[in-house]
DNA sequence: CGATGTATACCGACTAGTGAATATACACAA
DNA sequence: TTGTGTATATTCACTAGTCGGTATACATCG
């Protein structure tokens, strides 16, 4: 039985993200990760028990940086809960012209995996996003903002409209106009009594 | 050279809708389609020089059919704008609850080739998604309201959106939000002088 | 010894794409 | 009418390579 923490493991999803994110889950085989993590494939099956698993296991380890990073750029951003927010689109905006950047790997592996509903990895995209919706409306729920549930999900619905029409157009404009209009929902609901 | 209407080459792309549609263009093999359409391999190779040309066959002839469908949802809705749009959100989310809903094919597509951008089915992908945004900004410029171009791009990052999230939660109520949010921001553009 | 980890070598199934032959239909000439 | 040429359309059989996954063996270390 593999352990749970081995470097070993580690070094493989490490190379499956750099893979997975760059190409797709689709496009890379299990002997390609296991090139690049610098070890062979039956080491990699050593420590996982199906090429599913370690696509989980890669989304898996994207919840917290991603959640970090989002959260940082929240709370860099001076002023008012509408600039805060507007902040996590321009960041995603200027991230979005690095010549890596593709996307969202949750939003894409759930795309790819749209066939297969229950698949383990798409689980692991719904509780990250489900986290960040949370974590998001606990901002805006301590800033006193109206219905802070169902802004938050407003404000989703507009970050991973911008992640997939990126895909489509590769024009940040996208993103940028998805910061105004979610700068506007929120000021719609400041409420009377606020900071 | 085959011709550009022929029968043929139309069960072919009929085929590929069904099969790419339900699993995904990277799930489906080349056989796979063409057992679909009833033919061979090489027949489909003799109407389409390469599986990247078919993918491209398949979202074009999805264009007219789905902007088609959303203009119809459009036009039957009683009321202003506002509730005109939020009609295209309603109507998305009961579509979704059908078992064979399986999103955007032109995003799921984009999502699967993040990594070939410049990709012709990508192509016909941006073509079809600004053809909506301009359908919309017309309808909405022919009643009135302000910035309608700016608007127009807000609801398909909403629409857009929509389409991504469910892909990971699988509950529509992220659609039905996503159209409150719609609405919200179309009467935040009623100009005074309007019907 | 026994647990953990790694390597070589292999499996059957499937992949996109192709070579060569052939069926069909129609044009034109004897 | 009959024969020949030609373009379109289709099939069978195949290539060279990749896919996820595994059987077996061997090392290292407590």
């Amino acid at each position: 039985m593999p352990e749970a923490q081995s470097p070993t493991r580690k070094r493989i999803v490490d190379a499956a993200t750099r893979l997975f994110y760059a190409e797709g889950i689709g496009r890379v085989s299990v002997d390609a990760v296991a090139e690049e993590a610098g070890l062979t494939k039956r080491t990699l099956y050593y420590h996982f028990k199906s090429k599913d698993d370690l696509i989980a296991a890669y989304l898996d380890g994207r919840d917290q940086p991603n959640l970090k990073r989002m959260a940082g750029w929240f709370d860099a951003a001076e002023g008012g809960a509408d600039r805060k927010v507007e902040a996590i689109f321009t960041n995603l905006a200027r991230a979005a012209h690095h010549p890596k950047w593709k996307g969202c790997g949750f939003l894409r592996t759930a795309a790819e995996l749209a066939s297969m509903p229950g698949h383990p990895a798409i689980k692991v995209g719904s509780r990250h996003k489900s986290n960040f919706e949370t974590w998001l409306a606990g901002e805006l729920s301590a800033r006193n903002i109206e219905e802070p549930q169902a802004l938050a999900r407003e404000i989703v619905l507009l970050i991973d409209g911008s992640f997939s029409i990126m895909l489509i157009h590769r024009n940040p404009d996208y993103i940028e106009a998805a910061g105004r209009a979610a700068a506007t929902l929120v000021r719609a609901r400041i409420s009377s009594n606020q900071v």
